[in-house]
DNA sequence: AATCTAGTACTAGACGGGTCAGTACTCAAA
DNA sequence: TTTGAGTACTGACCCGTCTAGTACTAGATT
């Protein structure tokens, strides 16, 4: 018999550590649904089934553990960097748009990433570099990966731009901008069904080709 | 000498009245810069130079002040119903869309208007009925005067729609999407120059009657 | 018209009951 | 010996109520 006193499975990683992911978990669970007054360090601790002590043993203050788990959800919200690369050789523009339209609307449209959207904006007065950071990192990202496509595709001569950055945005909100100004007032109480979605991915990108195709 | 007890100006209303709208005032001025819970009472009350116990007797409880002051700060907002009436005999499509959309821009991009669509944000969650009534007047209002509007000119034979509404939706966001999304985030620390507002505003319509005009 | 009076509105401050961020301390587990 | 659970505690804040006293208003009286 060795080692009867290992209770726990096999830990990759160190005690600490776990207990670190156990707060993050439950400080975004709670931050992202009640907001930042809304939400008690108690009531982290509780939920992460943690002391009060630990919880200060990792972060500092409440503000350090509200930047914290927005750094991290920001972190798992779709990334469309690849698209620049996916779109090089294009064969059939119309359909890529759309599909890429698509991938778009759904990834955005998701609860967590529209709770994290409500959140930030809701405290960009208080956490002014956290919800900077944010835009940038998430939002912004997203623009500037349309942008060098369109400026690519503009160069092949597939599409007509003068302004990239514009035609990006453009893009983007002919998709998406009913869906989620609807969404961000009406918190859980609506739900667009894929289809409608589907239906916003495909009339924005024919009002796009409309104005920018050759 | 006549009257010299009378200090106070001629009162168009009553004294109940008058500190009514002080509180309603303050209460407006700090809702909108600190939100729901980082307004404290005591605070309006100070504000509003009046006594917390003032406060109460005019309103029951903090989130009844609270939706009072959002329908009162919602009905400020800018009013687009009228441009049914203004376009029914529109000459030059392409120049009363402009201004239309100048206009749109300026009014949507104000201070106040982006505060209070950044609370409403804020506390849908915790106030679901006041920010779907917001919603329905505000912003859904305008966009049902669009769609009503482009439902006309379509009918002329002006524009080529099939979906009134998603038409309006197009509008509005391909306009005021980009500088509205950045402001949302930024609070206070970005601001639109004119210039910019007025190409936000005709590079929208110009890819709008790319898709849209017969 | 000037004065009095009753009733109402308001002020200032205290207070009860509660929450919360952050700290301190004890005891058990690893 | 280090770590963390559990819990009590501090100091601050906040909602809503209450009390004691002051200011205002309007109608009745002189």
């Amino acid at each position: 018999m060795t080692d009867l006193t290992r209770t726990s499975p096999p830990q990759e990683e160190g005690r600490s550590a776990r207990k670190r992911r156990a707060i993050m978990e439950a400080a975004t669970e709670l931050f992202l649904r009640n907001g930042y007054q809304g939400t008690s360090m108690d009531e982290v601790a509780t939920l992460a089934a943690v002391s009060k002590q630990t919880v200060y043993k990792q972060f500092t203050d409440k503000e350090q553990l509200f930047s914290a788990i927005i750094i991290g959800a920001t972190e798992r919200v779709g990334d469309f960097t690849d698209v620049v690369t996916e779109f090089a050789g294009t064969e059939d523009l119309e359909k890529d748009l759309g599909e890429l339209a698509r991938r778009y609307i759904t990834a955005v449209i998701q609860p967590r990433t529209l709770q994290l959207r409500r959140l930030l904006i809701a405290e960009a007065g208080r956490f002014p570099a956290v919800a900077r950071d944010y835009y940038q990192r998430a939002p912004g990202r997203t623009i500037d990966a349309f942008t060098e496509t369109f400026r690519k595709l503009a160069g092949r001569g597939l599409l007509r731009i003068d302004d990239p950055s514009m035609a990006a945005g453009h893009f983007a909100w002919l998709i998406l901008a009913q869906p989620m100004d609807k969404a961000m007032f009406f918190d859980e109480e609506l739900q667009h069904t894929p289809t409608d979605l589907q239906r916003f991915a495909d009339e924005g990108v024919r009002v796009f080709l409309a104005a920018y195709r050759t």
